[in-house]
DNA sequence: GCCAACGTTGGC
DNA sequence: GCCAACGTTGGC
């Protein structure tokens, strides 16, 4: 099995919301890198790090598996979608997906200033400088130390984060579960 | 809003 | 295939 992060903005698609809709797509990617890390790499059951960019505080969020692979974007086909490529075509389709489903919420998110402090995170690949992917493979002993540090958070569990529909997304993003709800951009 | 870093595009 | 210009990401 292996491990990964992935980043979401937070005022798109977060944890929070995740978690109410339990699974979701894994759409509007549209870097090549992070389309073949899903496509050829991604097995159902791996595990993946939920980072939360663009955000306040910006770090990991919580924990989330894949439930599918193997999927069509569908904003790809979406004339009205910010992210349609006319270029793509059902046939075969330029931009594949997994279905990530929810696992859990860490009572804090473990910011990116906390994952740079510790030194057995050096070489973490999100700590990369100039990093911009956004999705990426993490190594199984970082991705184990830093669920230790979402869960020995010291908030009581429940005590935290923002209330479950508290997260104003202006445009809801990754909503494209396997029913095909609604999508939206990122 | 700024800026560094990287990806993509397009002329040649 | 090179490379400059431009666009995007994402931290701050």
């Amino acid at each position: 099995m292996r491990h990964w992060l992935c980043k979401s903005e937070e005022t798109c698609y977060s944890i929070t919301d995740l978690e109410r809709d339990r699974r979701a797509g894994w759409d509007s990617v549209r870097n090549y890198q992070a389309r073949n890390f899903m496509r050829d790499q991604m097995k159902v059951g791996d595990l993946i790090l939920y980072y939360h960019s663009n955000a306040d505080p910006t770090g990991v969020a919580g924990i989330a598996r894949v439930s599918r692979t193997g999927l069509a974007d569908p904003t790809q086909f979406d004339p009205r979608s910010e992210f349609h490529d006319p270029k793509s075509s059902r046939d075969d389709p330029t931009w594949i997906m997994v279905e990530v489903e929810f696992v859990e919420r860490f009572p804090e998110v473990v910011t990116l200033t906390a994952l740079r402090a510790e030194k057995a995170l050096q070489g973490m690949t999100v700590l990369a400088r100039g990093n911009r992917l956004s999705v990426m493979p993490c190594d199984p002993d970082h991705f184990e130390h830093v669920r230790r540090m979402g869960r020995s958070s010291k908030a009581a569990p429940g005590a935290t984060g923002r209330a479950a529909g508290a997260s104003t997304a202006r445009e809801p993003r990754r909503a494209s579960a396997a029913g095909g709800r609604a999508l939206g951009k990122r």
